[in-house]
DNA sequence: ACTATAATTGTATATTTATACATATATGCA
DNA sequence: TGCATATATGTATAAATATACAATTATAGT
């Protein structure tokens, strides 16, 4: 792949989006198994689409004993960081859900 | 499809993601034949590709005579603008080519 | 050691998407 | 009218992707 699309890739699926929308609004590292349950899809579901998230820079994970905790990337790129930020506030009215469904969240830092 | 991602969907193919960076940087707008000479795809590709830009919001259309000319949509929300400048600007390394080859190009306005 | 929970990985299937091909429409000009 | 150019569209195929299923690894607690 030539040409730098890896990031709206990973964006351009809708489970994929709701969880960088869930951890960038909670702004806390949510564990795997209970952004399977948020999103009612099953837990190898998240872990797959975790890796492609991953591997696009977006998202960050750390192990903790059984749990792997999801967190929007701190080295991202600002650039970036901006476009989710401006994205989500300006189509916040459609994405106001998912939040406030966790209970295994951590605040960051 | 509940979330907004149509955006991201119409950026996260290579044909549509150098379409919308060939009519950003030239700041021009260019016909259909001329993108499907420069991106070296049939002319019905590009028709297709063209509609889901348009269709997500990021291109209009305008037709002249034989040709329908292509550019970035002026009504299109800021933040979207800002989103594709930043992208466009931060890769930029990687995404200068594709732009030179165009001749049937007119100025915006 | 055993069990339960959390996550990962490989493969197979289903779905989606892009592309190829054929054809149709529309315009401009001889 | 006839012909060339530019675009659009319907359908079929190919390619890519998400999901389902099965099995495996890893950790914590009993």
């Amino acid at each position: 792949m030539k040409y730098p699309i890896i990031q709206f890739i990973a964006l351009s699926d809708e489970i994929r989006f709701r969880i960088v929308n869930i951890l960038k609004q909670s702004n806390s590292y949510i564990c795997e198994c209970e952004l399977a349950e948020i999103l009612d899809t099953p837990q190898y579901n998240i872990s797959k689409h975790l890796t492609i998230l991953h591997n696009a820079g977006i998202i960050e994970k750390r192990k903790e004993g059984r749990w792997t905790f999801a967190y929007i990337s701190k080295s991202l790129d600002t650039f970036m960081a901006k476009i989710l930020d401006a994205f989500i506030r300006i189509q916040g009215e459609i994405i106001k859900s998912d939040i406030g469904k966790a209970s295994r969240i951590n605040n960051c830092d």
